[in-house]
DNA sequence: ATTTTGCTTAACAATTTATTAATCTTGCAT
DNA sequence: ATGCAAGATTAATAAATTGTTAAGCAAAAT
């Protein structure tokens, strides 16, 4: 898979708050990111990608809870967890993110450390999220422990960029994956390559396969469906 | 295989606890860890992948359950042995605990020889897991007794690095195991050893098996199958 | 003290995978 | 129909990874 990097973006708009808190976050191996108000914050998670987002609610031009109400609306943000900084007791922002997809929140104030051990965690039930099991559907298994997928139980052997790719499209059959988000999930969004890299992927897959599981969406990207 | 080091993660909230049991392991030649509390612990055993994990089942961030329940989702921790710290008598922690995959109790309060002895006879147990299960597939069977390997039983002298390395590979055939896992396991993640070593390992293995049941998952790592 | 055995490394060969570039196809809008 | 835009294909090339061999060293065995 493309990034051991791990990236946070943290929107808050007490300039003290973000210098500090990046600064310990950095320390400990994660890439970060500031915004300084809701708009710089959809700016910057679209250009990034973080894999975790932790948005003040009360920010000038948009706040926290609008900033997560939109990104949730583009597929590319589905599955980041994006946690909200919130004041002690503030039980009403609470309910309302929990309504706009936020998956946790963070009571302020908070110290530079316990934050760092809070990220931890995030990062952790990520990982989590990630390590998945099986992947069965119809004649086709993926076997992410083997490295290896199964068309009617004959092993067929994809080569790594390639078995990622397939794995990831089938992660969520049906859904779209932009040719952005593969970059990025894949690739990452450091690595800078071709126009047609992930076409050819996609080709030797389906040579390999067989079947015909990858559907084109022109313009668009791909989608994995049997 | 890798440490004669016997490393034995201790997580509690009582400092003076941590102390005079640390103490005592390290008398009797353990390398002993101590967390003072549950996200402590798990950063810390993924940092040492101590042989042995000790966790008081109270403790504040996350409790010694949380912990060993996060702990287990993850391969590493597959194997590792975890006993819990309990209060005397305290049932349901025990039916929880093992629930969360624990492997054993100790009741508290305890005293530091009698913890050493307990220690021990864990290590004695691991000793004893790791040894002693014969694997056969096929013509091959490993005899981890004996260090030897048969085929068709006709017997096969591998190395000690060479039997640890097939060993570790067959004991989950069709898994790949990747580069790193295999260096922890078998040298220890302290070693450090150049990048071709598992590979010259490895052909030896090929060599002098003479049969096909290694296969190398290029830019991932190795699996063993018949 | 000498030999043997095992582990590691280094250098180089071989292979496999990834990427690019160039050339077709295809569907769609004009 | 015609021209474009987005992808598909293919082959060539680059990059990454592994295989192989030989040699040095250290520890164990003789």
């Amino acid at each position: 898979m493309a990034p051991e990097i791990k990236k946070v973006l943290i929107a808050d708009d007490e300039p003290d708050i973000l210098e500090i808190i990046s600064y310990n976050l950095q320390l400990h191996g994660y890439t970060v990111f500031t915004a300084k108000d809701g708009e710089h914050a959809i700016r910057l998670a679209q250009e990034v990608h973080p894999d975790l987002i932790i948005l003040d609610i009360m920010m000038p031009k948009k706040n926290g809870i609008e900033v997560c109400k939109q990104l949730r609306t583009q597929p590319a943000f589905q599955d980041t967890i994006i946690v909200f900084l919130t004041a002690l007791n503030d039980e009403l922002s609470h309910v309302r993110g929990l309504e706009f997809g936020a998956d946790d929140f963070i009571a302020k104030p908070i110290s530079p450390k316990v934050m760092v051990s809070k990220v931890n965690s995030f990062f952790r039930r990520i990982n989590k999220q990630e390590a998945s099991k099986a992947i069965e559907m119809g004649n086709l298994r993926i076997e992410p422990e083997e490295y290896v997928v199964y068309y009617k139980d004959e092993p067929i052997n994809l080569a790594k960029k390639e078995f990622e790719l397939l794995s990831y499209l089938a992660s969520k059959p049906g859904r779209v994956f932009l040719r952005n988000e593969i970059l990025n999930k894949i690739w990452g969004n450091d690595v800078i390559v071709g126009d047609r890299t992930i076409d050819v992927h996609i080709r030797k897959i389906r040579q390999k396969l067989g079947i015909d599981c990858i559907t084109t969406v022109k313009g668009v990207g791909y989608k994995f469906e049997l």
